[in-house]
DNA sequence: CACGTTTAGACAAACGTTTACAGAACTCAC
DNA sequence: GTGAGTTCTGTAAACGTTTGTCTAAACGTG
């Protein structure tokens, strides 16, 4: 039985009638090759189906077109969608993309190493404390590619002046990041006073942080992302306050989900599939020694639904 | 300035005053190599920083370590929680994953096929038409590590029969998907009339198709999965009726979110994460020749919340 | 027609490993 | 003290590429 070797390099030559470095040639496109031989090979290569090895071609470049993208956690449900664009715009560039989350590229980052990964894209670089050999290497991080978190903050702040609330809580998202503090701040422009109540990024922080919440007596929550928006709702229904009568809510991210909340969920569109390929492109033109294009900024959209109304002067009912 | 190279298993060596295929016994553990010498050699390792180059070392064994794992859209919120699970494990047995969506596996597998991946995880296998150098190689499917949905589907039917509904309907999901007529099948033990309104794994797909759903006059909805049960909700109260009171719902899945729905969904709990690394550990198994362990079902649990009521014998109020 | 210049292709070295093979140094029994 | 095993380590070839150097042919130019 043979054991149908992949063809080499030297298989193609020899089915072409040339030496080996020629077809090496023909593939990077080098000069000095004359049409009809290039053709020869060309024909060669389709028919035997050939395809380079990435592992000895790395032998000799020094570089093997894998970039490692590091995240937090894999399961967060925005990993895929930023993944997503990073990985599309990597392969058109010939590269492509290694995950780990953040604890396996601690304690076994090894791997990375091994493969001897070009460059790193990592999400939550406060966070991230891996492996010395990963951080010396050309690094980007997803917000090297920002979107404009203040600018969505103010947006918000902007409608929810509209309607005429005066008094706004912004809840989630940890103080230590700067997307949050972002939303924020963006938020502080109009309503100086505002608190925020720090928490993580999920529904069952913003189901913790209702009671602190009210406390402060607001008519409308600002919440970090639609998963604490979400958590908020819940929360405030079991305490009998529907949203928006009693108050109103705005979230962010605008997840696929959110229109279909109940209420439908007002919040801010960031479109983070753009934002991962504008992080690849530049990762990508940093291993290539290329000029870095000049930063720009992503803005973000307000998509107005049903969870923010007009802010009632009267009180809610005393029963 | 000195460009500060790697160090190869030769600056080891050096190090160590041994030559270098020793320290290549030592890294993998082959016998016949003293004591003493290994200690040196671990030392000169350690000091150095050195890792193995998985380039080299694949142009001599022809194994890449490296797996390619193929999912229809990069975007599904599932498909994180999968690579987790399947992440976790090939890192362990020292397998790294290189993810890619259909499209860019079928215009593009080219560069699957360069980097030599050992084998192949694939989500939805029907769906998947691409490279033939991918389908040849050792390959798993997701569902090889299979999750009982008809037993999951048993449980919902269960449920809604001690809750006295009596004619429920199954709405989304494709009918080519094997999950989805694993749970309509687990429904129709107990509900042999109940029908099937195909459509996808979206809220979207729920939303458009409650309409068609009433046509059937359920007491009962069952969601292909829990996307498609939010759609549902949000389609019901726009036509003013309410879960669970006019109409009780059960979902799939039980996404982190579905807890604090509006109301809280009562769903099928599936462990998507374990099935990932079981894949992988499947894949990894078959990539060493080794004896597959038996198959083995992944059983599903349901999770009871408030959307689903007893049904209430008096129709809907007229008003 | 001699000669430099351009173009095309061959030859060989190198990248960092693994592994088959050979040889050296011990141990041990006779 | 010799020979047969063991146990350890070194030598060399191989994996599939890229790339620098070298040669051969073709082509103008005076």
């Amino acid at each position: 039985m043979t054991p149908t070797r992949r063809p080499t390099i030297k298989d193609v030559a020899k089915a072409a009638g040339v030496t080996y470095p020629t077809v090496s040639r023909v593939l990077s496109n080098k000069p000095y090759v004359a049409l009809e031989t290039k053709k020869r090979v060309l024909n060669a290569i389709s028919e035997l189906g050939y395809r380079p090895s990435a592992a000895a071609r790395s032998m000799v470049t020094q570089r093997t077109h894998l970039i490692a993208m590091l995240v937090p956690h894999l399961t967060d449900p925005n990993f895929g969608i930023f993944f997503s664009g990073a990985e599309r715009e990597a392969r058109q560039h010939g590269y492509s993309v290694l995950v780990a989350d953040f604890d396996s590229a601690s304690d076994n980052g090894g791997l990375l190493a091994e493969h001897r990964v070009d460059g790193v894209l990592v999400l939550e670089p406060q966070n991230f404390h891996g492996q010395q050999y990963l951080t010396e290497l050309p690094i980007v991080e997803l917000d090297d590619a920002p979107i404009d978190h203040r600018d969505g903050g103010r947006l918000v702040a902007k409608h929810l002046a509209e309607l005429k609330h005066q008094n706004v809580v912004f809840v989630g998202g940890p103080s230590s990041a700067p997307h949050a503090s972002g939303r924020y701040t963006g938020l502080l422009e109009t309503y100086p006073n505002a608190a925020w109540l720090a928490g993580d990024w999920t529904a069952e922080s913003g189901y913790a942080l209702l009671e602190a919440a009210l406390q402060t007596n607001p008519s409308a929550i600002f919440a970090a992302n639609d998963y604490v928006a979400l958590g908020l709702v819940h929360a405030l229904r079991n305490k009998g306050l529907q949203v928006p009568r009693d108050i109103s809510l705005v979230g962010f991210d605008d997840i696929p989900l959110a229109k279909h909340f109940t209420p439908a969920l007002t919040t801010v569109q960031q479109p983070l599939e753009i934002q991962g390929s504008r992080a690849a492109a530049l990762l990508i033109a940093k291993l290539r020694g290329q000029a870095l294009p000049p930063t720009q900024m992503i803005t973000p959209h307000l998509i107005i639904r049903e969870s923010t109304m007009k802010h009632q002067e009267v009180k809610r009912k005393e029963t």
